[in-house]
DNA sequence: AATGCAATAT
DNA sequence: GATATTGCAT
C-alpha cells in the first residue's frame, strides 16, 4: 500500500490506499461501510471494540490514516474513550442515533466530523480530506506517523504543480481533481478549497448552517483579482462544496487545464475572504448584510452531485441585492454624487469581496438610470424646450427641480409595491433602484416603491408619505413636479411620473445648491426661487467650497 | 492607475 | 430583457 514516504511521493491515486480504521460493533453495518470504502479504494480494517482498535493503533500507528467510529447508546463510553485516546488520528464519528449532545461531545473530544448513518458513498467519499487537513494542520512534531507521508505526498504534489508553472490554485485543484478521478466522484473535490475540508453533505446540512455560504464563499468571496491574493491559509473545516465544474474534465487533466485556468484565476480571487456577510440573496437575508455578492451556489444537500453541479464557481457575479445596493447608495450619498467614484464607494461600503470593478459597473448602471430620468425632468421643467433640443441650451441637466426633501411627491396612481419582501426576499431578483431620494433607476415601468412605512427617504427612495390624492394638489413650492405634471399632461409622458416622484436626498439638495452656484445661467425650476446668496454661501462653505465661480455669461 | 463607457456574457 | 462583467479608451 501506500505507506512509505517514497510510495507516497507517487501517490497519484490519492486517496487510494488510505487506511481507514473502522470501529463498529454492528458487524453488518461495518461490512457495509467497508464495502463502500473499498469501492473507493480506501483500505479498511474493521474492529468491533475499542480496545482492539486501540491496541492495533498503538501497535502500528502508521497503519491508519483515519478512523470511523460508531457511537451507540450502549457503548458510548467506550467510544469516547477511544476518541480521547487517538488524538492523532482524524476520527469521524458515526451513529444511528441523532443526539445533538452526543454529537457535540464527540466533536468536543476531537472527532473531526459526525456522520449519521447510514453512511452513503457521498458521506464517505471525502473522508480523506480530514486526513489531509490533519496532516497540514498539525504542528510538526505532533504529526503522527501515518499522516506525515500524506503530508509529504500532498505537499510534493502541490510542489510539482507549481514548478509546472501552474498557479498554486491550480495545483490544489489538481490535487483534488486527482482524488476526484479516483472517486469517480462527482461531488467532492472542493476545488475552491485551498485546503481539505470535511465535506460530507451531512456536515453541511446538519452542523453547519452555512452550507450555502460555503459554496458561496467560493463564488463570491471575493472577486477581486487585483487585491485578491488567495491565501493558503484557510480554515479547512469550512467548505466543501465542490463545484465540480470539472467533473468531466477531471479525467482529462490536459483538457481541463486550459479551461480551468481562467476559472482558476477567478476562483482564486474568490477565496479571498469568507464573508459571512455575503450570502446568496435567495438563501439569506443578510441582515447586516454587507457583502451580498454571490452567485447562488447550488446547495449541496446530501445528494450526490449536489455540490458539484458545474457552474457555480465560475463567474462570481456580484449579486446586487437590495441590501447591497442600499449600501451602495448610502455610500454614494455619503460621498456625494460628485465624489462618488468607484474606489471611494468601495471604501465606504466596506463590503468584503466587492471589487472596484463591481462598484464601477454598478455605478455605471446607477448613473445611467439616473440620466434616463433626469432628462425627462428637464423636459417637464421646461416644456417649451421640448421640441427644440433643449440640450443645446442646457447642456447640464440641472437637478434643481427636484422636489424639496420634504415635499409631497406625487406618486403615480399606482399602489406602492414592495420590491423585495420584507424578509429581504428579493422577489425574483427585482431590484430597487431608488437612489436616495431620487427618481428611480430601473425602468419606470418596473418601478416599485419600497413600502416600508415610516421609512426614511434615504432608504431607497421609499416614499415616506402616502401620495397625495392628485398631483395637482401638491403645493407649488414643495413640488416642482406637480407643475411638471400639469405641464406634461399634453406631452403624453404620463408614465414618467414615476421618475420624479421621489424624494431628493440631502445629497441631492446639496447638489442642487452647488449647481445653482456653478451654473447661474440655468433657469431655476419653476416653483423654486433662487437661493439667497447667504444660503448658497453657507452651503458652499459647508461643503468646503470656498471659491465662488465667476458669473458666467454663457448660455 | 483609475474611470467611464461600450460591448459582451450570463 | 435585465444585469453583471470584460474590454478599451481616456
Amino acid at each position: 500500500m501506500v505507506c512509505t514516504a517514497n510510495d507516497l511521493s507517487a501517490w497519484k491515486d490519492f486517496p487510494k490506499g488510505l487506511r481507514v480504521l473502522l470501529l463498529d460493533q454492528d458487524s453488518s453495518s461495518a461490512a457495509e461501510i467497508k464495502l463502500k470504502l473499498e469501492a473507493m479504494d480506501y483500505v479498511v480494517s474493521i474492529f468491533c471494540n475499542e480496545n482492539e482498535a486501540l491496541s492495533a493503533i498503538s501497535d502500528k500507528p502508521e497503519s491508519y490514516h483515519v478512523a470511523i467510529v460508531e457511537v451507540s447508546t450502549s457503548n458510548s463510553e467506550g467510544t469516547f474513550k477511544f476518541l480521547e485516546s487517538v488524538k492523532d488520528l482524524p476520527t469521524i464519528m458515526t451513529s444511528n442515533v441523532q443526539c445533538l449532545s452526543t454529537m457535540m461531545k464527540c466533536i468536543a473530544l476531537g472527532a473531526v466530523e459526525f456522520l449519521h448513518k447510514p453512511l452513503s458513498e457521498d458521506k464517505l467519499r471525502n473522508i480523506w480530506q480530514h486526513v489531509v487537513h490533519k496532516a497540514f494542520n498539525t504542528g510538526g512534531s505532533g504529526l503522527s506517523e501515518s499522516l506525515k507521508p500524506v503530508k509529504d505526498s500532498v505537499a510534493s504534489m502541490l510542489q510539482l504543480k507549481v514548478e509546472t508553472g501552474e498557479t498554486m490554485d491550480e495545483n490544489l485543484e489538481k490535487v483534488e481533481n486527482l482524488s476526484l478521478a479516483h472517486d469517480n466522484g462527482l461531488e467532492h473535490s472542493p476545488t475552491t478549497d485551498k485546503y481539505p475540508a470535511p465535506s460530507t453533505p451531512q456536515l453541511k446540512q446538519g452542523v453547519r448552517l452555512v452550507d450555502d455560504g460555503d459554496c458561496q464563499d467560493h463564488n463570491n468571496c471575493s472577486t477581486e483579482k487585483e487585491s485578491g491574493e488567495q491565501e493558503m491559509e484557510s480554515k479547512s473545516v469550512e467548505t466543501t462544496c465542490a463545484m465540480v465544474e470539472e467533473t468531466l474534465q477531471v479525467n482529462d487533466p490536459l483538457i481541463s487545464k486550459e479551461s480551468l485556468i481562467k476559472e482558476e484565476d477567478e476562483m482564486a480571487d474568490s477565496l479571498k475572504s469568507e464573508n459571512n456577510e455575503s450570502l446568496p440573496p435567495q438563501n439569506r437575508e443578510s441582515p447586516s448584510n454587507s457583502g451580498g455578492n454571490t452567485q447562488n451556489a447550488s446547495k449541496s444537500s446530501g445528494l450526490q452531485n449536489s455540490c458539484g453541479t458545474r457552474a457555480n464557481r465560475k463567474k462570481m457575479k456580484v449579486d446586487w441585492t437590495p441590501e447591497l445596493h442600499k449600501k451602495f447608495v448610502h455610500a454614494v450619498e455619503q460621498l456625494g454624487v460628485d465624489q462618488a467614484i468607484p474606489s471611494r464607494i468601495l471604501e465606504v461600503m466596506k463590503v468584503d469581496g466587492l471589487t472596484r470593478h463591481n462598484v464601477a459597473s454598478h455605478l455605471q448602471k446607477y448613473r445611467m438610470h439616473r440620466r434616463h430620468i433626469l432628462p425627462k425632468e428637464d423636459d417637464r421643467r421646461w416644456p417649451q424646450h421640448r421640441d427644440q433640443a433643449p440640450r443645446t441650451y442646457y447642456p447640464h441637466k440641472p437637478i434643481m427641480a427636484y422636489p424639496p426633501y420634504h415635499s409631497h411627491h406625487t406618486l403615480p396612481t399606482g399602489p406602492v409595491y414592495p420590491i423585495w419582501g420584507a424578509n429581504g426576499g428579493h422577489a425574483a431578483g427585482v431590484h430597487m433602484w431608488g437612489p436616495p431620494g431620487y427618481p428611480s433607476w430601473p425602468p419606470a415601468e418596473n418601478w416599485h416603491w419600497k413600502p416600508y412605512p415610516g421609512m426614511h427617504a434615504d432608504a431607497w427612495g421609499c416614499p415616506v408619505m402616502p401620495p397625495p390624492p392628485n398631483p395637482y394638489s401638491a403645493p407649488v413650492l414643495q413640488n416642482a413636479s406637480a407643475y411638471q405634471n400639469t405641464g406634461m399632461v399634453n406631452n403624453s409622458h404620463g408614465q414618467q411620473q414615476n421618475s420624479f416622484d421621489v424624494w431628493p436626498s440631502e445629497e441631492v439638495i446639496d447638489k442642487v445648491v452647488k449647481e445653482a452656484i456653478n451654473k447661474p445661467w440655468l433657469p431655476f425650476p419653476i416653483g423654486l426661487k433662487p437661493p439667497s446668496t447667504e444660503s448658497v454661501l453657507f452651503e458652499l462653505s459647508r461643503q468646503g467650497i470656498s471659491t465662488i465661480p465667476p458669473q458666467h455669461q454663457r448660455l
